[in-house]
DNA sequence: TGTACATCAGTGAACGCGCGTTCACTGATGTAC
DNA sequence: TGTACATCAGTGAACGCGCGTTCACTGATGTAC
């Protein structure tokens, strides 16, 4: 059953872009190998052929994670300029859709569970996180790029204590309050950031 | 071996009150019931006779954990009038020390796991952070109520999201940064908080 | 109040189960000539 | 280019281990008279 090379690193992509939703659906302690191997129409065996360890995987997945997040930021972005990007990239990462959904914020899904990983684990989110910042500092115009980076800083760490609240409060009332409050406080902070 | 009411009583909180820092350290799917008990000077065996499962454990150690939380808070506020308190419960909650301890805040520790916990733990954490923002809602003077628990809220979730990024992100110098701008930022909500 | 028995907190070992990982096997792909 | 052999992606079963939970047992506490 030997596959072509190109099939085999598609392979590999498959199981680490499932292993990535999967990851961020049901946790990194409670997502086994067998069950993404299974959500990628693979039987668990062929798990070893591709990674050393399930924590491989993990760390590739999380780049994954980092990517899609990203992506899901930029297309907010797109076709806004300057601050408007950076209210619109708010607005849909706090949406109640945004809450509904699996996640494409590692942080969110996983942020308590990534602060117990090994360093290159929590190296590669440290990265996406500066990534993050990055995307949204470099929209915040009139201000030096160092107070935008601190601003983003606080923006992204604002957003992601917004969704992850949402998240576990099981009351929709108290828990759209929390999304709609943050986006209020947040555009505020972003119209009015110094000058 | 059978013990007295009093000490039986007493077993149980001790057990409650080991797990909620065991869970809070390791999280709840990485600790086991074997480590709680060793962790309280106790065998396994002995567990079920105190408690249905570990899932019950979860749920009150969990009402502990916000204790601890709000007592913290409490602290961090007592002799300091109105904003003057909600200012120092910031300081001490984004402070280096707490980011580097066995965090009290279970939102911090616990966040993501909480989330797919069944609606009893969630609805406890609720309780907890409704609670929580009403602590620092209280010393928002000058504004509605209303107006003060929607600040609050927003408050809170920065202060979560703020150390929950912090204690991942293994750049000390980042991390520290993240903390400082959280702390600027917040300072300035909580001074100009529509009066 | 004192005595006899029932209760049950805690121990230590065992249970079944699911986990990460390994392995023998299959057969299509890659490679050497 | 064609052929013969080596490689290895994927399967399905098995491994050891740690988990949550159960259980027989012990002996001090609680209770009934």
């Amino acid at each position: 059953m030997r596959k072509s090379k190109d099939e085999t690193a598609r392979t590999r992509r498959h199981i680490v872009d499932t292993a990535a939703v999967e990851f961020r659906r049901g946790g990194i302690a409670g997502t086994g190998v067998a069950d993404i191997m299974g959500a990628a129409g693979l039987t668990q065996g062929g798990f070893y052929r591709h990674f050393d360890s399930k924590d491989a995987l993990v760390q590739e997945s999380l780049g994954s994670s980092m990517d899609a997040l990203r992506a899901t930021i930029e297309e907010s972005m797109t076709g806004r300029s300057g601050r408007a990007g950076v209210l619109a990239a708010i607005d849909d990462y706090l949406s109640v859709e945004h809450r509904d959904s699996t996640s494409p914020c590692p942080f969110v899904s996983l942020g308590s569970e990534l602060a117990r990983e090994d360093s290159a684990v929590r190296d590669a989110a440290t990265a996406g996180l500066r990534r993050l910042a990055e995307l949204i500092a470099r929209q915040l115009t009139g201000v030096s790029p160092g107070a935008a980076k601190n601003k983003a800083l606080v923006i992204v760490s604002t957003m992601i204590g917004a969704m992850t609240v949402a998240r576990l409060v099981p009351d929709r009332a108290l828990s759209t309050l929390i999304l709609a409050q943050a986006r209020k406080s947040l555009a505020e902070q972003v119209r009015q950031a110094a000058p």
